[in-house]
DNA sequence: GTCAAGATTTTTGTATACAAGATTTGCAGT
DNA sequence: ACTGCAAATCTTGTATACAAAAATCTTGAC
């Protein structure tokens, strides 16, 4: 038996949420929901307050608890903080970066390569989530590193469409290697430069690839 | 009669928790605080997640909420963040920011002047944040704006302890100055550059600060 | 005196009950 | 038919009740 339902709940409402299963703008009913999870609308309530807090869901007061999916305009936007936040990092990390920890993220990006080669592109989500998460703990800031992993879970869908497009992983990989080779030199500047594009070129290619799919995918991948 | 009982719960406990009345790792108590604010546990423990959100307690499951202060080594890695936050806002607003806004800033950073030649540390405090939030406003990027906001909120007291050491509030004033130039001019490199070191110069000294007043003071501040 | 196991008390987590605000429905009047 | 108002209904917010886990206390053996 699980320990704290309220966090369950939170986790698969999460899911739904960003996997599209509500529409933005869409009031979560207490009382349906609460059935639905066959649970009480007291820990249903306090999941409301954590999905609030992480900006999926907007608490009106008296209203309900209405989902947010963030628009092109925010996205773009959150994209633009996350490449700096990532060029931060990748500044920090290359001077403070310890041996073991490059050589972590060496495998990580090595992982990449493999999972490339294979033409699988979940294992390269998975491992290119890795080496990010490493690099964000290389930067010696775990305040920074904290902030950094909640914007990439809030990015994540985003993110996995864009490795999608066509060419856009053997890119991937090719910033990789860049990334690293500054680690290596310890060129903190370049590893800043490196990172900050790697992920602005996804927002800013957002548009184009939102025209693309034509909100068709979002809303079907229920 | 209020709306909300949580929200004015958790703006209650937020500000005790900020000003020190609570140490750090102690337990907030549910019946003990429902009893204090005559509420029923519902509301508080509503409140506690938001507080959990904010990383102002820590929600131990089945152990209840511990609230966590941040120890210097987290206040200087929230700093550090909040300087990069702020350089880019700096960035982006030296290039986006219209004319209105500019006037905005410059109003703000005479208002300050005019606060500092008073001598009245609190209002140049309260001018300050204005200008600040102007500035985060102005970069155009209101998911930038929104975060930097709240960073800036959980770093509030420690700056205000920062504008209390000698000197620095013309020190800030001069940092203002060099600012608003950059912004004039459109300068974003000088912008980015001016803010980020004068948000990081108050994380550096703050170890020479917290010694300086040697833990006692913020645990006075009851 | 110390330690351990079991009983007792607290305390958290969840369900349910109730109060009050918001929404919808129905009806009267024009 | 349409508007305005009031009653009924629904929904949120809060209080209380209850279950289960954690903490504390008691007791007994060594």
């Amino acid at each position: 038996m699980e320990q704290r339902r309220a966090d369950n709940i939170r986790q698969t409402l999460e899911q739904l949420i960003i996997t599209g299963a509500f529409a933005d703008g869409e009031r979560l009913d207490e009382i349906r929901l609460s059935q639905r999870f066959s649970v009480s609308r007291t820990p249903l309530r306090e999941a409301f307050q954590m999905l609030a807090a992480s900006g999926l869901v907007e608490l009106v007061p008296r209203r309900g608890a209405y989902v947010r999916h963030p628009g092109i305009v925010e996205l773009v936007e959150m994209f633009e903080v996350m490449a700096e936040l990532e060029g931060m990092c990748g500044r920090l990390a290359a001077r403070r970066l310890t041996d073991d920890a490059l050589n972590e993220i060496k495998q990580a990006a090595s992982d990449c390569e493999t999972a490339l080669e294979s033409g699988d592109s979940d294992a390269y989500y998975d491992e290119n989530e890795r080496l990010h998460n490493l690099l964000y703990a290389a930067s010696g800031n775990s305040f920074l590193a904290a902030e950094a992993r909640k914007l990439q879970r809030r990015l994540q869908p985003f993110r996995r469409m864009q490795l999608r497009v066509r060419g856009r992983l053997m890119q991937s990989m090719d910033e990789h290697r860049a990334i690293v080779a500054a680690l290596e030199n310890g060129d903190a500047e370049a590893a800043e430069r490196e990172l900050r594009s790697h992920i602005a070129v996804q927002g800013e290619k957002f548009n184009d690839l939102m025209a693309h799919y034509n909100q068709s995918k979002l809303k079907r991948a229920v």
